[in-house]
DNA sequence: CTGTCGTCACTTTTT
DNA sequence: GTGACGACAG
């Protein structure tokens, strides 16, 4: 039986059934790109009748995988067993490999994942011992540049500036330590199939079938370690937009999907240019916009919608202002208006359908307050306040430390968890001394003079620490994995109830590793830890606002969006970093916030904005005089009749 | 070694 | 406006 691809459009069909040695498809938004790689996949198994052994589906995250995953497998009907095909993220796939083959780049089978923590905290210690003039404060700075580094480790490209004493000091620490960071999970792989092109060859006489999903946000080191897995033989197939690059701040290169066509023989281009989510008004807003932008491939997507209501402005005179405004809108929205006269006009919203986005985490503060005062349910996602100093942080360090006491850095992790009673200086001065001493943090906290860095006090509340850590040691055989987190966790005062309803992640988390003792079930849950991202996850059901970033917000859609806080410096962005921002990319993010939209897309934007302290004063983003100004309509904000408003004729002389 | 004060920095975050 | 770091005084 073959698969029913009647629900597809045709370009969707041409790029699930193309047979060509290598295809890309441009998937703009909203054009079914989930849809259309479930589709290839099943189809190739179904039509093809391909081994589900021999396709591998690459995506960007975890939860993307688990969908896939279970998208195919309907679109299979429970038929075959997806369990073959091998679905996940580079990291994964990487994972998989040093697990197997680790120990032919020089890795102990137990090897253990840096988390982002972790490197830097790491990186901080090796600073100190290598370039002590370097305040430690720009540790995260380096840890990018390590990054770059490892990210460019097989391009002519060169790197800014780092100190190779540094570099080398950071891979003797991680090898000395067992660990990897993020990055070698791509990189180690790739150096092993280079070496030994045995391994990659059976990689390659398994996987003839390759398919990527968000190919725009491939970095250099995945772009290498996919010209190595796909063989002459393979088919390879990849998905995405230029036009939605936007994580070069990650290493990310758009460069790579722009020169597939260059990169790989008989490429077959396939764009789907049908887009059902937002209106035509919204659409061609966006497009406009976005074809400010060189470092693209130029294609024009078509909507079936309606034209739908202009693009809303709305200008306030500070952040407060801006803040009151939208949420009035909302109100208006929630309780079905009747103010424009055209049939869209009389729709009215539910909470979840509605959207705040923005450039910047601090930009939400005014937004969520405003709407506390209006009673109207929000969620806020992402943000460090948000998550109040993930429980995560302190219980994986203690995790680890029981399963491996020496491991200095997780036992430091503890210590300064621990209330600041463990500084910095202390510390350094202990794993010093452990040093010389030629042990671990843990054996000296074991030895009895250490008189001269620890009082009393200190040495008392040691004491609890370690006989807690021993008791955990023995207790960790008996009782499960979830008690033993639950015990941690009273033991640390950290309010987290494992079975509360509230946090599911954890309870779902533990799941897996419920049988048997939680010492067994230790090494492989922190691997699944170290994978998955904890991120407070997007909740589509729940009855309230969303309020997030717009990096949040890719790939998802909601009828009504507000994009606020678009003021120049904010968005685009230029206020941080070193070198100059990307404002081709600061252009996609704007692109990737308008076509979140469905039904209606609100602007705003406030002449003053209070931020890090202090008030600034900014123009309207330059972003919005890219759009066709007979698409936009200015709401009048009546209550501070001071704010000017700008006639939407005259707005382009204002901008830049 | 410890406490205090001035300074500097602050994006976005699929892994 | 905050929080972490580093310099300096006690």
């Amino acid at each position: 039986m073959s698969l029913d691809l009647s629900s597809l459009n045709y370009a969707q069909i041409d790029a699930v059934t193309a047979i060509d040695e290598n295809i890309l498809i441009i998937a703009g938004p909203g054009t079914g790109k989930t849809q259309t790689l479930a589709f290839r996949t099943a189809y190739l198994i179904r039509s093809k009748d391909v081994s589900p052994a021999s396709i591998i589906a690459i995506t960007f995250t975890n939860k993307a995988a688990q969908e896939m995953r279970e998208r195919v497998s309907n679109l299979l009907c429970n038929e075959c067993n997806t369990a073959d095909i091998w679905i996940g993220t580079f990291h994964s796939l990487g994972l998989a490999i040093l697990r197997e083959e680790g120990h032919r780049v020089g890795l102990r089978p137990d090897f253990l994942i840096l988390s982002e923590s972790e490197q830097i905290e790491l990186v901080k210690s090796v600073l100190s011992d290598t370039l002590p003039k370097e305040p430690l404060i720009r540790a995260k700075r380096w840890v990018q540049r390590l990054s770059e580094r490892k990210n460019h480790t097989f391009s002519s490209q060169s790197v800014s500036d780092l100190p190779d004493i540094l570099f080398s000091a950071y891979e003797h620490r991680l090898e000395e330590l067992n660990l990897i960071d993020f990055d070698d999970l791509i990189l180690k792989p790739l150096i092993l199939f280079k070496e030994n092109p045995e391994v990659r060859d059976t990689c390659r006489n398994r996987f003839c079938h390759l398919l990527v999903d968000e190919y725009q946000d491939i970095n250099n080191l995945q772009y290498q370690f996919l010209k190595e897995l796909s063989g002459p033989a393979a088919s390879l197939w990849v998905i995405g937009d230029a036009d939605q690059a936007i994580y070069a701040f990650r290493g990310a290169n758009v460069k790579h999907f722009l020169k597939f066509q260059q990169d790989y023989p008989d490429v077959r281009t396939i764009a789907l240019k049908e887009n059902y989510r937002s209106t035509r008004t919204i659409l061609t807003s966006a497009q406009t916009v976005i074809a400010h932008n060189s470092d693209r491939i130029p294609h024009t997507l078509t909507s079936s919608a309606s034209t739908g209501l202009p693009v809303h402005l709305l200008q306030a005179a500070n952040d407060k202002a801006e803040a009151r405004l939208v949420v009035k809108e909302i109100e208006k929205l929630i309780g079905g208006i009747r103010m424009e006269s055209s049939f869209e006009g009389s729709d009215s919203f539910g909470f979840n359908e509605i959207a705040i986005l923005y450039r910047l985490h601090h930009i939400s503060r005014f937004f969520s307050e405003a709407l506390k005062q209006s009673g109207i349910p929000y969620q806020v996602v992402g943000g460090v306040s948000s998550q109040p100093d993930s429980a995560m942080e302190y219980v994986v360090p203690f995790l680890k430390t029981l399963l491996n006491p020496h491991d200095d850095l997780s036992f430091s992790a503890i210590l300064q968890a621990m209330d600041n009673k463990f500084d910095r200086t202390t510390i350094t001065q202990l794993l010093d001394l452990a040093r010389d001493r030629e042990g671990s943090l843990y054996q000296i906290f074991h030895s009895p003079k250490i008189d001269g860095l620890l009082d009393p006090y200190r040495i008392d509340s040691d004491h609890k620490l370690l006989s807690f850590l021993h008791r955990m040691q023995k207790e960790m055989l008996a009782i499960s994995l979830r008690e033993l987190i639950a015990t941690i966790c009273q033991g640390l005062n950290l309010n987290m109830p494992l079975e509360d309803e509230n946090h599911p992640w954890w309870f779902l988390l533990t799941e897996p590793f419920s049988d048997g003792p939680a010492h067994d079930q230790l090494p492989e849950f922190l691997e699944t830890v170290a994978l998955l991202k904890e991120g407070e996850t997007y909740n589509s059901k729940a009855e309230a606002v969303t309020l997030m970033t717009v990096h949040a917000a890719k790939g998802l859609e909601f009828p009504v969006v507000f994009m606020v806080g678009l003021e120049s410096g904010i968005f685009p962005c230029t206020e941080f970093g070193e070198g100059p921002s990307d404002l081709e990319e600061e252009r996609r993010l704007f692109y990737v916030g308008m076509t979140r939209a469905k039904k209606r897309l609100y602007l705003s934007c406030s002449q003053s904005r209070h931020l890090f302290g202090e008030n600034r004063e900014a123009a309207p983003s330059s972003f919005i005089s890219e759009i066709p100004p007979e698409m936009i309509t200015v709401v009048p904000d009546h209550k501070s009749a001071k704010a000017k408003k700008i006639p939407a004729g005259k707005q382009r002389s204002l901008f830049t």
